[in-house]
DNA sequence: TGATCTCGGTCTGCGCACCC
DNA sequence: GGGTGCGCAGACCGAGATCA
């Protein structure tokens, strides 16, 4: 059944059906009526690659996933739960979410050209953003919709994202080591050119040199969103003459990573106790080691938002609008401290 | 072989007919 | 004359068919 039989069994024209479907101003009420009770029946529903060739659109956002070998498997999880509350929001306009996997930062570009070149989804959303982002970039250039979750450096960050306050996540992280009597924080983030690894270090360094602490080069470690780089962090933290009485994790990974180290340090002055993570990334840590990390996110919060953005990006809204979120504290941990 | 046409289903700008 | 309701025609895009 498509329009055309429809507008046939009604005697009426295709156009007029349209209208009538569509809820137009220009149709009379009791043809309006006719009409939706006829598509009821007869089970009329539209083919949606005919209004998409009408409209121009295709009805899909693309959720570009990080781009990392096997590690983007643990980090789903915490997209997935955004991608919730994004489809929640997206329902009503008919935009489904699309969400894609690449394992290298090769594939994950030649993707995005493929997103843009063959006009595959309505706008993108790129995850995992970068210092100096070339696929923010790219998509500028190509006048492509698209929004990020997370900053950037380049457009001078004149772009539509979504983030976390990383600078204040830092500062608290280093705000609660204090309170535990630690003298030598150390810090293990993000390295390459992560832009919230960048923005969380800022945050902790910031909050050390005020509150007269000097950091150490030797307990700052860059590393990857793996368990293995909280190993390596662990052990260039060991090797220091003056060693940290105290440890900060951008994520669950790094730290679950430094759990494991220990387990075969028993000695070593260091327990869980003396560690700490700012937010969880997998659904599987945060609920093993829910206690361990200072922030909750709200994820159906953050899928609303970048919701939001997108609908305003789909319809030709040129207004820039950025989203800085500001996570709660985790009461958990709250209780325990 | 290259150019042009046709087809699919939906939507909408514009114009026409009708009625008050 | 103006408002209302309806229909015509064309646009959207890519693949396949047809023609010169």
């Amino acid at each position: 059944m498509n329009i055309k039989e429809l507008a046939e069994f009604l005697n009426l024209s295709t156009a007029t059906v349209s209208k009538a479907l569509n809820n137009k101003s220009d149709i009379s009420n009791h043809t309006r009526k006719k009409v939706l009770e006829a598509a009821e029946k007869l089970g009329y529903r539209p083919n949606a690659s005919a209004r998409h060739l009408r409209s121009g659109k295709v009805g899909a956002v693309a959720l570009l996933l990080p781009a990392a070998d096997g590690g983007n498997v643990h980090t789903a999880s915490f997209f997935m739960r955004i991608a919730r509350g994004l489809q929640s929001s997206l329902k009503a306009s008919g935009i489904d979410p699309v969400i894609h996997i690449t394992t290298d930062r090769q594939g994950e570009q030649q993707l995005l050209q493929k997103i843009i070149e063959q006009n595959r989804a309505d706008a993108v959303i790129l995850t995992d953003t970068r210092i100096d982002d070339e696929r923010i970039l790219l998509l500028n250039d190509r006048r492509f919709p698209f929004v990020t979750i997370g900053q950037s450096r380049v457009l001078k960050g004149h772009f539509n994202w979504v983030d976390f306050h990383h600078e204040e996540m830092g500062r608290q992280c280093v705000r609660f080591a204090l309170r535990q009597g630690a003298k030598r924080i150390a810090v293990a983030t993000l390295g390459a050119d992560s832009m919230h690894g960048l923005q969380f270090l800022d945050g902790c360094l910031e909050e050390m040199r005020e509150s007269g602490q000097t950091p150490n080069d030797g307990l700052i470690f860059f590393g990857a969103v793996a368990e293995s780089s909280g190993e390596e962090a662990m052990q260039k933290f060991m090797q220091q003459n003056a060693k940290p009485d105290f440890i900060i994790f951008i994520n669950d990974f790094l730290l679950m990573g430094a759990c494991h180290y220990l387990a075969g340090l028993p000695d070593c002055g260091l327990d869980e106790k003396s560690m700490l993570c700012a937010t969880a990334s997998s659904d599987f840590s945060s609920r093993v080691m829910s206690s361990a990390c200072l922030f909750t996110v709200d994820h159906e919060e953050v899928g609303r938002q970048l919701g939001e953005a997108v609908l305003r990006v789909t319809q030709g809204d040129n207004a820039v609008k950025s989203v800085l979120l500001t996570l709660p504290v985790n009461a958990i941990r709250h209780h325990i401290i």
